[in-house]
DNA sequence: GGTAATAGTATCCAATTGGATAGTATACCA
DNA sequence: TGGTATACTATCCAATTGGATACTATTACC
């Protein structure tokens, strides 16, 4: 979690904010509209709810996601993207148009870089 | 590091491939010119040569480096970015315009969690 | 002969991240 | 009365990441 303005670079804090592992998927499910938080657990397999309350409230806590509580019990709390939030979408979509673009090249990357490691090993091995 | 195609999310893929520390200054670096290694040791202050030799063999393996080793001795070796490695740029650019625009709201909200974060702290004291 | 440079490798460790599991207070329902 | 739902918290643990430190073979230089 970086400072954007302390930190040299604002491309490492924005990366920061969306690198942990659920946090993409998480916002994409909000993308949609508003979720609670068992809507989220449901959609996304293999979360547990520490690891979902643990992102939820690191993304709040960088704007781009709101929580609003109902005062119910049990509790009604609602998730949705803020407007900032929002306003990542089309960069992540940039993201996406680059990698569809390349995805042949660094496909052939990542075959020849283990090539060399099974490579390697069975030298190690020899 | 994940695999783009078998991934439901070209997204992760990319930022995986950049969200190590030292990763997108490694980039920035290399995309003034050919470096080597201690020349990238010395620009890169605080990094370890155990680290700086691991992200930038897992960004060769990405597609994104490319090692060119010169039979001398003492060793050389030039690192450089790759023609896709230089495409990345512009996208990277991308996240630093949207940090740019988006950082007052940013820090306002980080700000408020911070704040509320002391509030319930003083209140678990009380 | 000692020192420095090169580009690493090897080993150990602390901190962090994500996962697993159990528990919470209240309301609702069969 | 027990089960389910809600949105978490608490605790523990395994795996990973980044850092610290020492070592490597060879050559060049003084």
């Amino acid at each position: 979690m970086f400072n954007i303005e302390s930190f040299e670079c604002p491309i490492m804090a924005t990366i920061a904010m969306i690198s942990d592992k659920w946090k993409i998927l998480i916002i994409y499910r909000l993308c949609n509209g508003t979720m609670r938080f068992n809507e989220l657990m449901r959609s996304l397999q293999g979360i547990t709810q520490r690891v979902l309350t643990q992102q939820l409230r690191e993304l709040e806590a960088d704007g781009l996601v709101s929580r609003k509580i109902y005062p119910e019990v049990p509790p009604r709390v609602e998730y949705s993207l803020t407007k900032v939030g929002r306003t990542l979408l089309p960069v992540l979509e940039k993201l996406e148009e680059w990698a569809r673009k390349h995805s042949g090249e660094l496909i052939a990357a990542r075959n020849k870089a283990t090539a060399q490691l099974e490579k390697l090993k069975n030298r190690v091995k020899a």
